[in-house]
DNA sequence: GGAAATTATGTAAACGTTTTCATTTTTGAT
DNA sequence: ATCAAAAATGAAAACGTTTACATAATTTCC
């Protein structure tokens, strides 16, 4: 080293004002000569704060979820944090090993995109770490939220099918605990009711927000014989699955029926016709939640309560009247 | 603390052959009631080792590399690792501050999708830490490599075109000094070579592996007067922007063109018509680069060279037979 | 020019582990 | 019972920082 001690070399990397211009200058020349970099551990071993944010997320493969954590990375990394990520497929035992990672100080916060709290949470509730949940909304406990108003998403699409004429709306759910599915289903039935449109329960629809469950959501429909005119979907992706297994029976979207999703994916404007849908703004969520998490994590004021952005209805090719004579099939 | 020194519970917890069967369990005991959590980060500041890695990748939102995340992050949790994920978006400032992850500690090793080392890796090259690349191999240096026979593929694909009978096949590439780009630009030559075709540079155009990319191409190729029957894509967005644009334009796949992508990505299947592609096992690849990965971290022996995993050709609906007749369009 | 106030630097403790080495206890053989 | 060998435990150093405190150097002001 040069020429100076230890306590000194870390004034100048973090307080540059407290050490004398000339030394300063020296340390410079010295760690730029040595290449030095400071040992991380060290620091968070003695800060108590190891500058990193856990997001736990049930699949980060989901189109979905993969754009929420691009928001997070992006103000996570400007703000001098790095993300870690939990792939806990809703597995109690990975969840629980995650949350781990805040008790040995791994990380210092974590964002929750499974809509409950990690598993074991319970036990450690008093010394929780800060949390804020993305997306899903979490029941138990008051941990803060950024979102969307689902509901009013949920109720925006609709309308928009009440408005084209349609009169037999399908709603096909998440799975049914999950609180997306009851939250759009709520704004689902408010639709129909201010449209003048009674809810039929035979219209209503378990899905587990894959292709595949849009898919069987629509056999599942034309078993039965009361078909709608149109399919409010609560993802893309089951949405994708409707207008697949639609297509397969040989019907026209939106001439026999209308589809609308939920989301807005990269590949909604995709599909065979265009999806019209809900777009919720997925990186500015994954970037609201991390400021949020960042603002906890150093102590900043931070005003309690959900963050809340708009959803927007993107009208695509899926939507459209309803045919004047009721379909009746075989 | 309950009745034993401080060494003896790190004995406990890590060597428990050393320690005798009564006291072991008088620390674990203590351990349950206490809650007590080993502080990572004096264990890494002790060990020099974090135990996480760092995955760096142009975009997480592409499902590509989501895919290959997954099999990363499932190894590297079954094995007490964390994977931390640096999104560059290629740009060299970000790159060279994840690399300073590994100098200071916070991750043992980097697994690449970038395809090129990261920026300021070469004038530390003598300190570089532990590498592994995956999918995009590295052209300077001689990092490990994980990913598939990219030239095979392509051979692959657009033998089985020829053997359709296509005469004319278009390449549409990625950018053009990507490494992909390249390797699959030549496996489309040697399969035309090989089914007695010429190859035709004005039937390559370059993309940039974006749905809109591929969209563009079918623009420019119409421009001119010289069309193909049957379209190879370096990757299979850019497959569904041909899709789209040709849809667009009033033609039938495959009636009027066939199509065909490279990945196999999860909605390649939604297309309408579904797309023939080349698959590549993402999430092996994914849970072979990270396995070669802890490997050399934990200083096993690993074998040297690249692991290549095989390609398959998946049919689907977007390929057939040409038309008899020689299409002329105004 | 000297005391007081200010600024700059150094010293050393602390963070919570792991591990070497030394010491104590146990075991087993005589 | 005794002693040697083996097993279990404890003491203390080390990992590389940050920071409170003490000290040294500089500036300010009369």
């Amino acid at each position: 080293m040069a020429g100076v001690s230890i306590a000194t070399v870390s004034r100048a990397i973090h307080h540059p004002g407290k050490v004398a211009e000339t030394t300063r200058k020296k340390v410079n020349a010295a760690i730029a000569k040595t290449g030095f970099t400071a040992n991380a551990m060290a620091q968070s071993l003695r800060s108590k704060s190891s500058k990193m944010i856990l997001a736990m997320v049930p699949d980060i493969s989901n189109t979905f979820f993969a754009n929420i954590l691009l928001g997070l990375e992006a103000v996570a990394t400007r703000r001098g944090y790095g993300l870690l990520i939990g792939n806990t497929e809703n597995d109690p035992q990975t969840e629980a090993t995650y949350l781990t990672y805040t008790r040995s100080n791994k990380a210092d916060g974590i964002v929750l995109m499974t809509g409950h709290l990690p598993f074991g949470a319970a036990e450690v509730r008093q010394h929780l770490p800060p949390i804020v949940a993305a997306c899903e909304e979490i029941a138990e406990g008051s941990v803060p939220f950024v979102g969307v108003d689902n509901q009013h998403g949920a109720r925006t699409a609709v309308r928009h099918l009440a408005e084209l004429g349609h009169r037999r709306v399908a709603y096909i759910s998440g799975p049914p605990n999950n609180i997306l599915s009851t939250e759009r289903r709520a704004g689902y039935e408010l639709a129909l009711r201010q449209s003048g449109l009674e809810v039929d329960p035979a219209l209503i629809l378990d899905g587990d927000f894959s292709i595949e469950g849009g898919r069987l959501a629509v056999e599942r429909l034309f078993i039965r014989d009361a078909l709608p005119t149109a399919f409010f979907c609560a993802n893309d992706d089951m949405a994708i699955g409707v207008l697949l297994a639609l297509s397969q029976r040989g019907y026209n979207v939106p001439g026999d029926f209308s589809v609308i999703g939920f989301d807005d994916i990269p590949f909604s404007s995709c599909t065979t016709p265009p999806l019209t849908t809900i777009r919720q703004p997925r990186r500015l969520i994954g970037e609201a939640a991390m400021t949020k998490m960042l603002d906890m994590v150093e102590g900043k004021p931070v005003k309690a309560g959900a963050v809340i952005l708009p959803v927007e209805l993107i009208i695509r090719g899926s939507t459209g009247a309803p045919r004047e004579i009721d379909l009746r099939l075989d």
